[in-house]
DNA sequence: CCGAGGGTCCTTTTT
DNA sequence: GGACCCTCGG
């Protein structure tokens, strides 16, 4: 079993574990990809399991990709029969195999967040919902909310009349969903879990089938999915379930890091396995980590070492500004460029994506490639949710969310009221809006027509040919080629798109031999593909804390480690929330191999006005051994226009004082406060001085607390001592 | 019916 | 700063 040598003893013994099931605690950079696919590979090889008994389920397409990919690797069998995927695509699997007794249509269709919110307000409407009272997004949340916890509407707990009014728009969405033959990505596991909880043959079916389930990356899954894991195990299946608390950032969304002990309990987990060697980074970077995390309460408790050395101590550098952060950042990253690190190997992190503009720009003026992570997918994109948008309604011209995207897309003159009528008669009816406009005529029966005959030519096409049928024949190809003026650049890239959209088609009906258009927009639901499409050019990598979870690089650029921003004060709210906002900073840390850059600012821009924050707390938690500051220690900061910074660092180039409004002068000249001081108070503790009012003896100034929040204070009385 | 322009809001995100 | 939503005038 040679895949079995190179793994150290606590790996060894995770992954040649008896048929039991098991917690593997795996640190960041522990080998825990590795892991898993060598316990699916070496259950296969020893023969104590087929392929047809595996069921592998991560979060992300990526990951199962990935694992996929090591699998083949290992195994040159064939591992066909084998279940990996998503949570989402191994219940879309069940369903479409099920679907009647799911209580599906054949080819039901998935709506994304974006479908699911419109198909939300349009319903609201219809309800006359006051949509002030009610956003539309809270809506969302509360009905994927309470799905994830594995709720409908009628179990959900109502005890205010605003709950029962959301309880009663929930359950009113779930009908017109199912009218619909829609399903939102939370209904997917709920349906999924429905089935097997009520069909007692088909769920011993699978039970007898998936002797062994292992999951990935098991600290984020929530209620709803650790039901429907303990559905499929049964009493007897083995749960090998593979995950880091420390790692857990996104509560925020319903993940329940609580899964991991109830693990131990309802599965009687005998051990539980530490991986605690980190082949990722150097010592220091380490160390950091973990003084950093020690802080947090509540954890399994995990330590990381390596047998590498301590390596560079983390360089932390503080900014005037957002501005002069990011020059230095994208210095720096040049530098090190010149130096031989590729680009690609240097990541930017940071804590919302609102910050990203600022590096951005001072990448553009120096003329280094970068690459930005998130933001919006190929599949997301509104031309191509149109064209998608045509294809949906040929196939099942009950989705009424895809006849409304359309209808008037391009514009053929069918107004918003035309629309209400179309919606009310529907309604009154109790039909869908297909059913009513094959009985309207004028401008509407022409657009009938056209589905139908496009309907009708495309019924015999290979897919990417229906593609490239429905977008001539829809008129998106004319529209876009008719866009003039600012527009006309930005149709361009839509065109470019839209024959991107027939070569996915091609692609997929290479890769995939279930090739039907179903089949298809599935894909397009599930796998809504990367953000951008050049992933082998040498660039830098800029993405927020979230996204960088599972990647590893040579250099982090940590930036804009304020207080307020990271951790972000909206988590001061969240029970338990500045435990996660560290638990993110873990994350971000474990990223470096070799060297970590911890940088902030003075000031800041953001959502169009100038911010002055203190450091963030993170960082004082990190050992003063560890860091070496570029900056003068901020704990002895004076007034830094005397603090002997180079000239390009001080806070008085012309860049800085768009923002500032004409108070910054107010008193400034012959007093020792100024805006953006570090400042102590008695009883509200630190803070930064954010604004200035009046003269001499009467001069007022705001503070923003560490803790105490932003306050107005006289001078006179107020006992502030400089920072 | 349609596009221009004003007001509002603003963590994190995969499926 | 900018995305998004709504209103208003042509």
């Amino acid at each position: 079993m040679d895949f079995l040598s190179g793994l150290n003893p606590e790996q060894r013994a995770a992954v040649t574990l008896p048929e039991q099931s098991a917690l593997i605690l795996a640190g960041a950079g522990s080998g825990k990809t590795r892991v898993l696919t060598t316990r699916i590979a070496w259950l296969i090889s020893t023969g104590q399991v087929s392929p047809h008994g595996i069921l592998a389920v991560t979060f992300t397409n990526k990951a199962a990709k990935e694992m996929l990919l090591r699998l083949s690797a290992m195994l040159p069998i064939n591992i066909r029969g084998l279940w990996m995927g998503t949570f989402h695509g191994l219940c879309n699997r069940m369903l479409r195999a099920h679907h009647r007794e799911a209580m599906l249509p054949q080819t039901f269709q998935i709506l994304d967040s974006a479908d699911q919110l419109a198909s939300i307000k349009r319903l609201m409407k219809v309800l006359n919902v006051d949509d002030e009272k009610y956003p539309p997004r809270e809506v969302q949340n509360f009905i994927s909310g309470n799905k994830e916890q594995g709720l409908r509407a009628h179990e959900v707990e109502a005890f205010d009349p605003y709950t029962r009014r959301k309880v009663e728009i929930f359950a009113a969405y779930d009908e017109q969903c199912q009218r619909e033959g829609v399903v939102d990505f939370s209904e997917l596991l709920l349906r999924c879990y429905e089935l097997l909880a009520r069909n007692q043959p088909l769920r011993e079916h699978y039970q007898a089938r998936f002797r062994h389930i292992l999951v990935d990356e098991f600290q984020d899954t929530n209620r709803l999915q650790y039901q429907w894991l303990k559905l499929l195990a049964g009493q007897h299946n083995a749960l090998f379930a593979v995950g880091d608390d420390d790692q857990s950032i996104y509560a925020f969304r319903g993940a329940n890091v609580g899964n991991m002990q109830e693990l131990t309990r309802d599965f009687h987990v005998q051990s539980v396995i530490k991986l605690e060697q980190n082949y990722r980074s150097h010592g220091n970077i380490l160390d950091a980590a973990n003084a950093l995390i020690k802080n947090n309460r509540s954890r399994l408790g995990k330590n990381l070492w390596t047998s590498e050395n301590k390596g560079e101590p983390l360089r932390v550098y503080e900014a005037p500004t957002d501005e002069e952060e990011a020059k230095f950042i994208v210095d720096e990253a040049r530098q090190l460029n010149r130096e031989g690190i590729h680009l690609a190997e240097m990541a930017v992190l940071y804590r919302s994506n609102a910050q990203s503009r600022v590096i951005e720009h001072a990448l553009v003026s120096a003329g280094v490639a970068y690459r930005v992570y998130g933001g919006l997918r190929f599949f997301e994109r509104q031309e191509i949710k149109h064209a998608l948008a045509y294809l949906r309604l040929i196939q099942n011209p009950g989705d009424d969310n895809a006849l409304l995207r359309i209808i008037n897309f391009p514009t053929r003159g069918i107004g918003t009221r035309t629309i209400e009528q179309l919606q009310e008669a529907a309604r009154a009816q109790n039909v869908n809006l297909w059913q009513v406009a094959k009985q309207t005529g004028g401008k509407v029966a022409t657009f009938v027509t056209l589905i139908e005959m496009m309907a009708s030519a495309t019924r015999e096409l290979p897919l990417p040919e229906v593609i490239d049928h429905i977008i001539l024949h829809s008129g998106l190809l004319v529209h876009y080629q008719n866009e003039t003026g600012v527009k006309q650049r930005e149709a361009q890239e839509r065109l470019e798109n839209l024959n991107e959209l027939i070569n996915a088609a091609t692609l997929f009906v290479h890769e995939n031999e279930d090739d039907s258009l179903t089949s298809f927009l599935t894909h397009a639901a599930l796998e809504s593909g990367e953000s951008q499409a050049e992933a082998n050019a040498d660039a830098l990598h800029l993405m927020t804390v979230h996204s960088s979870k599972g990647l590893e690089f040579h250099t982090v650029f940590m930036s804009g480690l304020e207080e307020g921003l990271f951790p972000h004060h909206n988590s001061r709210m969240a029970d338990a929330g500045v435990d996660e906002e560290r638990r993110l900073m873990y994350v971000a840390i474990t990223r470096a191999r070799r060297r970590l850059y911890l940088t902030f600012a003075q000031s800041r821009m953001l959502h169009g006005q100038v911010n002055y924050n203190l450091m963030s707390s993170f960082l004082r938690e990190l050992p003063e051994e560890l860091l070496h500051w570029i900056t003068p220690r901020i704990t002895t900061r004076n007034n830094f226009s005397s603090s002997g910074y180079s000239s390009s660092l001080t806070p008085t180039s012309p860049m800085n004082m768009k923002g500032l409004g004409g108070k910054k002068s107010i008193g400034a000249q012959n007093s020792p406060w100024h805006i953006s001081q570090a400042v102590h108070h008695a009883k509200f503790g630190e803070g930064v001085i954010v604004n200035i009012e009046g003269g001499d003896s009467d001069m007022r100034v705001q503070v923003n607390f560490r803790t105490a929040g932003t306050k107005w204070l006289a001078l006179e009385y107020a006992k502030l001592t400089p920072l």
